[in-house]
DNA sequence: CGGCATCCACATGGATACTG
DNA sequence: CAGTATCCATGTGGATGCCG
């Protein structure tokens, strides 16, 4: 493969990591993966620990670039739903291959209970 | 494979993003995958658009995270030598992951000039 | 339920100049 | 060559409260 980085300014690699380089994205991501539709709160207890602030930032960051599809499915009570697009959906293999690494050489602190991510996660 | 993310602290995704995810960790990781052994100016001009003040900080941060290996290799003139741990070396996949979804989905400025990335990367 | 408004703290990066 | 020292701007995240 080509990847230009060799004193030059655009690379593949940095280009990608502004994209997805934030703390939440990652996650955020992978669990529309996981859950194909969510909903602001159940996203939000999905992801656990982050504010509905920076959740909000987050949504509308990865919606601008075109990972996630924001849809209103109801008012009152106001209901709307999350999904990754097809773009969004393209990226499995990164947020696939960064799983993986932490889960084979991080430790999980203690009493953390683990989640299958399913086969076809991929 | 297990993912701690529903709900919990800790999430491998989220732990991964927090060890590389800065703006120049991955590429000063893959040059140095690349070249193997670089000097500090040597990695600057590989990496391209970085400072000094802020490779310093990258370098001091994945040293102490245990990715880089740091060697004085010489003095008068000063040669620092700086290269990848085994434990670097484990984040190719991430990285490759990064620079394979970056070369298929994004579009580099006009003017770019591709560099090759050898097939044993990986 | 799904946010937005504030305000604050800190992390990160950039520019410039200087040094042994 | 390989940094350090400043200084500054911005990005990013966190806490809290309120609203239709």
């Amino acid at each position: 493969m080509e990847v230009a980085c060799a004193g030059e300014e655009w690379c593949p690699v940095t280009a990608t990591g502004k994209l997805i380089g934030r703390k939440w994205h990652p996650v955020v991501i992978m669990e529309l993966y996981l859950a194909e539709t969510l909903g602001f709160n159940e996203l939000q207890r999905a992801v656990g620990g982050i504010s509905n602030k920076v959740l909000s930032d987050t949504l509308e960051d990865l919606e601008a670039k075109g990972f996630v599809d924001r849809e209103i499915a109801n008012e009152k009570p106001v209901r709307v739903e999350y999904s990754l697009t097809e773009f969004g959906e393209s990226l499995e293999p990164v947020i696939r291959a960064m799983a993986e690494w932490g889960v084979d050489h991080l430790e999980p602190p203690e009493g953390t209970e683990m989640v299958s991510l399913p086969d076809d996660f991929y």
